[in-house]
DNA sequence: GCTTGACCTTCCAATAATGGGAACCCGCAG
DNA sequence: CTGCGGGTTCCCATTATTGGAAGGTCAAGC
């Protein structure tokens, strides 16, 4: 497949990993230019078109935000980018999923906490109840 | 503030730290029974009430979905429960908060393995950028 | 008694990302 | 001609929460 080929959207979703759905929803959206369409209004994807849907996949698989993968699709487009603002990005982008872990882990371990003091047998009293009743 | 203390909706939210909006939310989709209303169709909320939507607030805060505080609720309600059934409930929505964070943990690693050979700097090259493009 | 401001009401919309489905069009094979 | 496997648009649902508009109500102050 090379960057002269044209596909289909379901071509496009099997060779990128990204849903047709997703794919129509990314153009609507913005983030992915309006395809061009075919004489019968079907939506035409390059080889170059994939690879900028599997850059958006592997973004979103570390989680990077739509937004942010705007920002990251700039600067790869761009072949004079200041790498540090990629890293900057990147950064960003653990320091928020530090923060999301911290929330997580908080909640895991109040409520491990919890659980371990309750009996889980048949008899009512349950100190998980019991905290959430404050 | 006794269990038949009468307020308006803001004293409730104000009492209990959930907003107004999500009271009036938990209420059209049942999770809280519809509130009784004055001569001027004001709702109107009992200490008991506010006791209610705190147990929910406590409860989203250890990050139990609407659905999960459902059956807590029921529970906490139920003199004759068993514990085992809070118990479960509780370790089930620990192992769910555990896969969230394994995978939140995988994008960490990931990114900050590639950040860490990121330079950084004014120069184009990126393994960030990289890996992204695949 | 009237105005003002704080409070309440309902309804509608938006968020982030994705999936599901209906109703309809297109092209090819049997 | 029919059927199937695409494609198209449009609307809806999810999860929990927030925002706002347009309007009714209540208490205080003048």
């Amino acid at each position: 497949m090379d960057m002269t080929t044209s596909m289909n959207i379901g071509e496009a979703a099997r060779h990128s990993g990204v849903s047709a759905k997703m794919i129509r929803h990314y153009e609507e959206i913005g983030l992915i230019p309006k395809a061009s369409r075919s004489y019968s209004n079907y939506r035409t994807y390059s080889g170059k078109d994939v690879h900028t849907l599997r850059f958006i996949r592997q973004a979103r698989s570390l989680g990077f935000s739509i937004k942010q993968i705007e920002q990251l699709l700039g600067l790869w487009r761009n072949q004079r980018r200041p790498s540090g603002k990629v890293k900057a990005l990147a950064l960003a982008h653990i320091a928020e999923l530090d923060a999301r872990i911290s929330e997580l882990e908080a909640m895991k371990r109040t409520l491990g906490a919890l659980a371990a003091h309750c009996h889980g047998d048949d008899r009512p009293e349950c100190p998980i109840l019991d905290r959430l009743a404050g």
